[in-house]
DNA sequence: GCAACTTTGTGCCCGCGTTCACAAACGCTT
DNA sequence: AAGCGTTTGTGAACGCGGGCACAAAGTTGC
């Protein structure tokens, strides 16, 4: 048996999920000056129930004390460990153009270990100049710049048909963690992971519920 | 029982969340002049399985050809109209900072019966600049405009600490479906949907897997 | 017109995740 | 020190969604 407290293996994805939202709310209740929450304060400010806060976190280790909550400091580091925000995560930006610069600009980046170590676009007229104080790299000195600044975090941000292959070269450099903002499915090896940004999903998504609250009243059966 | 040939009733959440995917992979093989595809090519093309794109089809109709498979132009048209895309979306986007302007220059916004109808912002020095040939609005006009125009999508850009204000604005003004981009969980009547899209909750879940990568040798037991 | 082949649509089962209910643990009060 | 109220942590029940297997239905070839 082992006498290390923190056992936090397999934890499910979907409380994975979850807990980016509980580092978030952690952090609104200790910039208010409290230093003790119970899960149901936590669960609220987060936006879920308590029983799945609890739940969640049991499965990174038992951080509460009974009858009293969490302390607000210590729990934040343990989620920050088990999503291993305790280290540097250096990340590149490919794609400078509206979006690209949106991001690169983005404060809440900084946050948790993430920031921004190189920025890339293949517009040659764009080569140098300097978005959140950094040079705008070209293409050729991705796999360079990504080894050297110890890069593993991608982020594509440019049209969907230059995706797939600024993808490769990402891949091909060593990169195995994508966030894709262009809207197309990538093709990757099974060892890296993409997650999907989609704005125009989530309208879709929206005008579908939206559609069916104009039309309640043929709910019950077919017209 | 209904002759009507459409049903479409209760469809899951989970497959509301993928037609939009199939809808842009119809797209795509429509662009390649081919009109008409299997269930197997068009799942790929949308990254999932097979039997996965026939059981969500199978909640909007039956609109493929045994033997043969699905016409394009037709199940491009029938999932739209499931989505509601059909109907045309006039959207509001609140705050014009560097995310509010590239989401309101996005082109592909337009997909789909969507388009940005108002732009606003508190800044006063902002107020009647163009952004994609609309000028912003203060927000003062907001009741008004959302009325005038028929408003029904609003889109919040601004800072955390704003959000929740230009959040109650907008339901007090009738708009029932938010997308938020801002780092917090909004309060909300019921009968209001709100989608979160939260670059920082990607990268988080992208550092925890990319974490666990990198150490594999302890996976079966506590070290 | 029939047989062989192809592809859709769906009933069924299984696994995951959420919620419920409750016991265990802790602080506080007396 | 003991009892009481509070809150955590978790086993168990339940419901949803994904994948398998197969029947239904249509096409093509002869
Ligand atoms: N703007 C938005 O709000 C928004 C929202 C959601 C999704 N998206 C998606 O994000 C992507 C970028 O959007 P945008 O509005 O910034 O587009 P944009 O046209 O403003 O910028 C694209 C940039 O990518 C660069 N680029 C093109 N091909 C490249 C390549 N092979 N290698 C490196 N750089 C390359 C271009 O030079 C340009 O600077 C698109 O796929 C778009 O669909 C944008
Ligand atoms: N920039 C990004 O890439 C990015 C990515 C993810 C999330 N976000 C989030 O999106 C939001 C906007 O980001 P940004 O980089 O564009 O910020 P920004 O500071 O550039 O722009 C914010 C804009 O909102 C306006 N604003 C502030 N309060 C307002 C109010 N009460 N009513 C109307 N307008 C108001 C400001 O005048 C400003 O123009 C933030 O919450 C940020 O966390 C941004």
């Amino acid at each position: 048996m082992s006498a290390d407290p923190a056992i936090r293996r397999d934890i499910p994805d979907a409380t994975v999920a979850r807990l980016p939202e509980y580092l978030r709310a952690l952090s609104d209740v200790a910039d208010r000056g409290i230093s003790s929450v119970s899960s149901e304060e936590l669960a609220q400010a987060a936006g879920v129930r308590s029983t799945q806060l609890r739940k969640d976190l049991s499965h990174l280790g038992s951080y509460g004390i009974r009858g009293v909550g969490y302390e607000v400091e210590h729990l934040a580091l343990e989620i920050s460990r088990a999503l291993g925000l305790t280290q540097d995560w250096p990340v590149a930006i490919v794609g400078m153009g509206n979006l690209g610069r949106a991001l690169a600009a983005y404060s809440g980046f900084a946050t948790g270990g993430f920031h921004v170590a190189a920025v890339f676009d293949e517009d040659a007229a764009l080569a140098g100049a300097l978005v959140a104080d950094l040079p705008i790299s070209p293409m050729t000195d991705l796999a360079l710049l990504v080894r050297e600044r110890g890069i593993t975090i991608g982020v594509i941000a440019t049209p969907a048909a230059s995706a797939q292959s600024v993808c490769n070269a990402l891949v091909e450099a060593g990169v195995r963690s994508l966030l894709n903002f262009a809207p197309l499915v990538l093709v990757v090896p099974d060892d890296v992971d993409v997650r999907r940004v989609d704005l125009s999903t989530e309208l879709h998504v929206l005008a579908f519920h939206e559609q069916r609250k104009s039309l309640p009243p043929e709910l019950g059966v077919a017209r």
